[in-house]
RNA sequence: GCGGUCGUGGCGGAAUUGGCAGACGCGCACGGUUGAGGGCCGUGUGCCGCAAGGCGUAAGGGUUCAAGUCCCUUCGACCGCACCA
């Protein structure tokens, strides 16, 4: 064994002997229950970043772990690798995004290898290789042939800059997520997947998603955002259609003062055309469309509303209420049109007090404010002054102070209700269900549930995804390409101007075709889809990667799905995992998938930062992992990322801190070296203890560490994935084996076998330095393919331990015990126990509670 | 505004879920080794105090024999959604 440590040399030795060895390989019939843990595979930008290396290296300590805990495991990787920005490189400098997208993946895949990370290679995919995407135009032929995507002119998101259209979730306050330009409309024929119809079923089976973390969870559920009420029909006056209204609050319909129509409402015209009314709506209208979506999503942009000239009447009282259009109302949730009730909802109560509208209270807090007076240090009286009376000044209001108007605050708690004919007297969150019951019998309307999720429109006017596999013919519309003929593949001839529409109307001869049901000239479509479809499947793929007959076989799939574990940012917590959770479930529905949840473990890292801020280049603050593995290695930056922190939290960058894991590589390097020239120095020798009395003693605390530390270990990477406080365990066993060393008394076989376990337990960690350490200590094989160490729990109990001694709470001294006491047997040790005596200073005891192993607290006087 | 996460030494972070707060590492100080530096080995390191001792987990209150952990109030940071009727 080397005396010093040396990275570059043993990690290129370890990683070429792995890939000699296929010891990655996963082979379905090798024994061993099955495990398939994933890391989110990545978009080849070029190179890694430490974000990547974070997950990567997280996930290959569990592999490696997993393995050696004998689970047959499935580890695989490859590219998310259509989108924008290949393309983008190919306006710019006239690559062409294949070309560039595989030099990057060559270069992510050699800088994988260079971290160690054990990857089954021959499962590789890459979403933007035919072989992949046939498939991903299959899985949309099967959502055609079910009904589930369709084609439909609807005004989108149009980012100016991009020229492409953007999917409601890739808009962020107003502006386009990739480039910050605002955000205008533009009406367009777009393909749609109807995931609403698997609304209520993603959110359902949240429930069922136990080892997600809740914050996850309650995003996405956010994120479906199903709310309950009831949609209404109110009568215009003059107009033949009745208009119907969404409300989670039909408890207040009496308390309707006027109507809202979001203004691209199909009545608006109707109702407007021909009248005085035509020309200021029209103006209205017009304007708002000059508002970018930036200004027009703002919560604080002032609500602004015009009356139409029209009345509608209220089915319950038959009240006369004016109907406006205004730009707080939206076209694309509920109806399109609500009924206002200022007194108990902020925001048709602004809006009723800029306009002077009527605002009638239904809703009575009444005894129901909250008790401002229950804090006995509260600032007084402050209760039963009226049902509008003051309360607590400081403390939170449910009312909202106004300006005008007959009530003048807008009251959104719960109370009794008021102004409502028969329904007076109810408690308000009762009266919903009476009113909703009371609208179905007399047939104004009927309960309903709203979500806020919408279909996902994934038409991209783009060139580098995945063509979407439709053929418009004259006679039979929109056909699906015969499944026989997938691919369609992306044409080569095309050219990148990177404006108008998709790239694919350049070709000569893609667009013409002949229809797949027909046979009549026809043409294809020429969008190309959102990448998200390529990465909402890609897990199942890797259980078959090379089936060229089948998406996959029934067999493979159903040997490793679901998931047991995934591995990424919390970036994707919304988009990517909803929709991968929708592909499966329609997967399954359709006889392909076993599991309805892909995921059945989600980790989600945290990010990777420096000087307290994520790392960008316009930040200027970007660390290259690059630089650090070429100075200390692979190891080294594995063991610094998993140790600074744990997985789930934000990791702070830190140079010393590197380097105080280099430093800790050589010192077990050392060790392991040391206790392995002991060994030769000695080889006749039975022992080289000096069988002193403290020598078995000094062994017995070697093995107590040795012990602790492989439970510990296993403890932390087996359940939490708390790796950092996995490997501080280590570094104490470390610490304690150099004591053993030094301090003598330890026979060179034990010390030796301490240092192998050592070995094994670090070796999900820092691979490359362990494989060579083992094979210094004569052993032929991977480490990978041994087996996990054991812990022997009767070496973690000693014959005596010391217990801190408690007076009132407080520790104030300690004492030692046989080990293995019962509280009782403890508490009354230490109760009558000299240290207690002098602590207590005779007072009397009033009772003394123990604590097996930790401590006794004293009571007295 | 709504929803979520979280506040522990100079720093990153531990604390078996109600049981000795600060494990482990970084940094710093001192000692040893060394021609010197670096490296390595060792010791110390929450705060106040010479000490005895006292105080300490954002602030305030509560429950408990016992609170970083549970409950209430306040403050602060971060993340997600945001005119969703």
């Amino acid at each position: 064994m080397n005396e010093k440590y040396n990275a570059a040399e043993i990690e290129q030795k370890w990683q070429r002997r792995w890939e000699q060895d296929g010891l990655f390989r996963t082979d379905e019939d090798a024994p061993g229950d099955p495990f398939y843990i994933l890391e989110m595979f990545p978009y080849p930008s070029g190179k890694l970043h430490m974000g990547h290396v974070r997950n990567y290296s997280i996930g290959d300590v569990a592999a490696r772990y997993l393995r050696m805990k004998g689970h047959n495991v499935l580890h695989p990787m490859g590219w998310d690798a259509f989108g924008l920005p290949a393309e983008n490189a190919a306006i710019k400098n006239g690559i062409h995004p294949d070309v560039w997208t595989r030099e990057n993946m060559a270069e992510m895949r050699a800088q994988l290898k260079q971290l160690g990370i054990s990857y089954d290679w021959e499962r590789e995919v890459a979403t933007c290789s035919p072989d992949y995407y046939k498939w991903t135009q299959w899985i949309f032929i099967q959502f055609f042939k079910a009904g589930l995507a369709y084609k439909k002119k609807n005004p989108v998101n149009w980012c100016p800059s991009c020229e492409t259209v953007l999917a409601n979730e890739q808009v962020v306050d107003g502006a386009c997520e990739r480039c910050g330009t605002a955000v205008g409309k533009k009406n367009l024929d777009q393909w749609y997947l109807a995931i609403t119809k698997y609304a209520q079923r993603l959110l359902d089976d949240l429930e069922r998603l136990g080892d997600w973390p809740g914050n996850v969870k309650t995003m996405q559920a956010n994120w479906i955002g199903r709310s309950t009420g009831a949609e209404v029909d109110f009568e215009i006056e003059g107009f033949g259609e009745k208009l119907r209204i969404y409300t989670t609050r039909p408890d207040t319909l009496f308390g309707v003062t006027y109507m809202v129509l979001a203004p691209e409402h199909p009545f608006v015209e109707p109702l407007t055309d021909g009248g005085e009314y035509e020309a200021p709506a029209r103006e209205f209208i017009g304007k708002l469309q000059y508002l970018n979506d930036i200004d027009r999503a703002s919560a604080t942009l002032e609500k602004d509303g015009l009356f139409i000239g029209r009345y509608a009447v209220n089915p319950v009282n038959g009240k006369r209420v004016p109907i406006y259009i205004a730009n707080y109302v939206l076209m694309d949730y509920g109806t399109g049109a609500i009924m206002a009730v200022p007194a108990h909802d902020t925001r048709d109560f602004d809006f009723a007090v800029k306009y002077g509208l009527e605002i009638i209270p239904v809703v009575d807090p009444g005894g129901l404010l909250p008790d401002a007076t229950q804090e006995t240090q509260g600032d007084g009286p402050t209760q039963g002054d009226g049902p509008f009376g003051s309360h607590d000044p400081k403390g939170p209001s449910p009312w909202v102070a106004g300006l005008k108007g007959p009530s003048p605050r807008v009251f959104v708690a719960e109370g009794r209700m008021i102004n409502s004919g028969r329904f007076d007297g109810l408690d308000n969150k009762d009266a919903i269900r009476e009113i909703t019951a009371y609208i179905e019998e007399r047939g104004f309307g009927c309960g309903s549930v709203n979500f806020r999720l919408r279909d996902w429109l994934i038409s991209r006017q783009r060139y580098w995804g995945t063509p979407i596999p439709m053929v418009y013919c004259e006679k039979c519309g929109w056909v699906p390409e015969k499944e026989e003929n997938l691919p369609v593949l992306l044409p080569t001839d095309v050219t990148f101007s990177g404006k108008g529409e998709s790239p694919l109307t350049t070709s000569a001869s893609f667009r013409q075709t002949a229809c797949p049901a027909c046979g009549a000239p026809a043409e294809r479509e020429i969008d190309t889809m959102d990448t998200f479809l390529d990465s909402s499947w890609y897990f199942l793929r890797y259980t078959d990667a090379r089936n060229e007959e089948r998406i996959f076989a029934d067999g493979k799939v159903k040997k490793w799905m679901p998931v047991d574990q995934y591995i990424g940012g919390v970036e994707h917590a919304i988009l990517h995992l909803l929709y991968a959770r929708f592909f499966t479930k329609f997967l399954h529905d359709i006889g392909y998938s076993p599991a309805d949840e892909p995921f059945t473990r989600l980790l989600t890292q945290g990010m990777v930062l420096k000087d307290g801020k994520k790392m960008s280049k316009s930040l200027g603050n970007v660390v290259s992992p690059e630089e650090f593995v070429e100075r200390f290695g692979a190891d080294t930056i594995r063991l610094f990322i998993l140790f600074a922190s744990p997985p789930e939290k934000e990791l702070e960058w830190s140079e010393a801190g590197v380097e105080g894991s280099y430093r800790f590589i050589g010192r077990v390097w050392r060790l392991a070296q040391g206790a392995l020239a002991d060994g030769a120095g000695a080889e006749t020798q039975e022992h080289n203890g000096d069988g002193s009395p403290g020598a078995a003693e000094a062994e017995k605390e070697l093995l107590h560490a040795m012990n602790a530390a492989i439970k510990k270990v296993g403890a932390d990477i087996g359940g939490r994935y708390n790796f950092n406080t996995a490997i501080s365990a280590i570094m104490e066993f470390v610490n304690a084996a150099y004591k053993a060393r030094e301090g003598g008394g330890v026979r060179q076989p034990a010390l030796r076998d301490a240092v192998e376990k050592l070995i094994l337990i670090l070796s999900p960690f820092t691979p490359h330095v362990c494989e060579e350490m083992w094979e210094a200590y004569g052993h032929t094989g991977s480490i990978l393919l041994e087996p996990w160490p054991a812990y022997d729990e009767g070496a973690l109990v000693r014959g005596s331990e010391e217990i801190a001694l408690q007076i009132n709470g407080k520790v104030k001294g300690k004492f030692t015990v046989p080990s293995g006491l019962s509280a009782q047997e403890l508490a009354d040790m230490a109760a009558a126990s000299e240290e207690a005596k002098k602590l207590t200073g005779g007072s009397a005891i009033v009772k003394a509670i123990g604590v097996p192993g930790r401590l006794v607290n004293i009571v007295v006087k």
